[in-house]
RNA sequence: CGAGGUGUAGCGCAGUUUGGUAGCGCGCUUGGUUCGGGACCAAGAGGUCGUGGGUUCAAGUCCCGUCACCUCGACCA
């Protein structure tokens, strides 16, 4: 078969690869472009993907003990500057509203970029007694920040997102909730996403402003570049004592509270297209693929063939599998194209032929194979395919997690090796000055800090190493 | 913010060098034949050429400005 048969929609994955995720997201359906400089607007086919994302972690967090609530948008100007790092960090990104009812306003108000602060106002009227801590509160939002460069996904001025914040009466708890948390994600990206990501504290020039430390999750991508899929903050009594969240201990004095904040975004959706994604288009996991098995009718026309591809939907439908069926005029192989390209798990292909002989044919995604299913017993045999496809999916990411990951010893190889589309772990001696080094001339930045790992020297400057450190290039 | 690129029908593009009737492919509409890897025939609809100004008898085409988007880099969650 020719390559060109299949790709003729979108651009080369290991050609273009911005322009082949560009093509994606917009002829796929899932985004296109707001009227507003880097706003997006999530299409349905995007959006169900979000919905699903949200169903998956909302039960982890609600068993995790946190309920959902609803902050403001608005935020007054003055909150943002009362943690100095934090103002630091996102004055420069902010939309400030500045005109109201036509009126100029007295104070401006600032669109949230996140929300430490609002929350933080309200933590110190909600935290009284010890008897009230761990608060813990997650919401679904959406957030702004003014970035210079764009794009669907990945970095929009505009974006959704959960943002949890939670308050505890000490620093082992609030510790413990942001480990917690973290591995919360971890798990959901592997098991609901099929990406597995590697996890570990940031260093203090990658740290979320106002943080005391920044843990995060980074992903590899199709190319070999990281993309940052969410971070976990202790924030310590930094956001407690700019915002007064006190509360009575036992003793009988007043003590501030320790918080955390974590997050995860619509950027995950970029990691899904960019982790899984091949030459004909989008992959998508089973667990959050709006849909999961496609039904293709051939010769439609034909007596009895719509019929039994919209019976065969409802029973799959009726086994809570995500099935839809394609009785669109166009021909069999244009659908084939089109829905490989948009990424559904299963494909169905149900003609005279199959239905004289009471089976369909099923085509996974992600190997192309093709296989007969039995009608009768098709709901089970999809259920079968589909769990396997998601295991076969993180096993593939998995083996190139591992296999692109190498050890520099020298910033040269350093270079060598993300030039080559790795992850490179390399010993660093913890300043400041050699993580701008490195990522001057190479323009990789250290992702996470490597936990339980050992290095003798810093690979720039050969002094004593106190950390092993991920480098890569990053989205 | 720096460098480069692109704006012409819903989408993708040609036409701009050398100013002179607005084109092509896909998609869309109607009817018919098809259907197991992007089917075919016939007849149609659809465009103030991103935008403002200038030059000219005449501007999609030349000149100046401006806006938007894309890519790379810088900055940044």
């Amino acid at each position: 078969m020719a390559k060109d048969q299949f790709v003729n929609q979108i651009a080369d994955i290991e050609e273009d690869f911005p322009r082949w995720y560009t093509d994606v997201v917009l002829k796929t359906g899932l985004v296109d472009y707001g009227p507003v400089k880097g706003t997006m607007v999530i299409r349905p086919y995007g959006y169900a993907i979000w919905e699903n994302i949200q169903k998956e972690l909302d039960a982890r967090f609600k068993a995790t003990g946190h309920k959902n609530a609803y902050f403001p948008l608005l935020i007054p100007y003055s909150f943002m500057t009362r943690e100095a790092e934090h103002v630091e960090g996102f004055a420069p990104e902010v939309a400030v509203v500045t005109v109201g009812g036509g009126e100029k306003l007295a104070e401006p108000l600032v669109i949230r970029p996140t929300s430490e602060t609002v929350i933080g106002e309200m933590y110190s009227k909600w935290l009284q007694s010890y008897r009230d801590p761990p608060l813990l509160s997650n919401q679904w939002a959406n957030v702004v920040r003014w970035e210079k460069t764009t794009r669907p996904f990945l970095r929009t001025s505009e974006f959704l997102w959960q943002e949890g914040h939670t308050a505890h009466a000490t620093e082992e708890e609030a510790m413990e909730e942001t480990m917690k948390m973290l591995g919360v994600y971890k798990e959901f990206a592997e098991n609901c996403l099929a990406i597995p990501v590697f996890t570990g504290r940031k260093t203090e020039k990658e740290k979320f402003a106002g943080a005391v430390a920044t843990f995060g999750m980074e992903a590899m991508m199709h190319d070999g570049k990281s993309l940052q899929a969410g971070t976990s903050h202790y924030l310590g009594q930094n956001f407690s004592k700019a915002f007064n969240i006190q509360f009575l201990d036992k003793d009988g004095t007043h003590k501030y509270a320790y918080t955390t904040s974590w997050g995860v975004s619509t950027r995950l959706i970029g990691a899904l297209i960019m982790a899984h994604g091949d030459a004909r288009g989008l992959v998508l996991p089973p667990v959050v693929a709006p849909i999961q098995a496609i039904v293709i009718p051939i010769a439609a026309k034909k007596e009895g063939v719509l019929e039994a591809a919209h019976s065969l939907c409802a029973r799959l439908c009726a086994a809570g599998i995500r099935a839809e069926t394609d009785a669109s005029d166009n021909s069999p192989g244009w659908k084939f194209n089109e829905w490989e390209m948009k990424g559904v798990p299963l494909r169905i292909e149900l003609g005279p032929r199959d239905i004289e002989a009471g089976k369909a044919v099923l085509v996974r995604r992600d190997t192309h194979e093709k296989t007969e299913a039995a009608l009768d017993t098709i709901a089970e045999t999809v259920q079968a395919l589909l769990a396997e496809i998601q295991a076969n999916l993180l096993a593939l990411a998995r083996e190139r997690k591992e296999k692109r990951v190498i050890r520099a010893e020298t910033v040269q190889e350093l270079l060598a090796g993300v030039e080559g589309g790795n992850f490179v772990k390399a010993g660093w001696c913890g300043c400041r000055e050699c993580e701008d080094a490195i990522k001057e001339q190479t323009a990789a930045s250290a992702r996470v800090i490597a936990e339980n790992e050992h290095a003798d020297v810093c690979v720039c400057c050969g002094k004593k190493a106190k950390h092993v450190v991920l480098f890569a290039r990053a989205y």
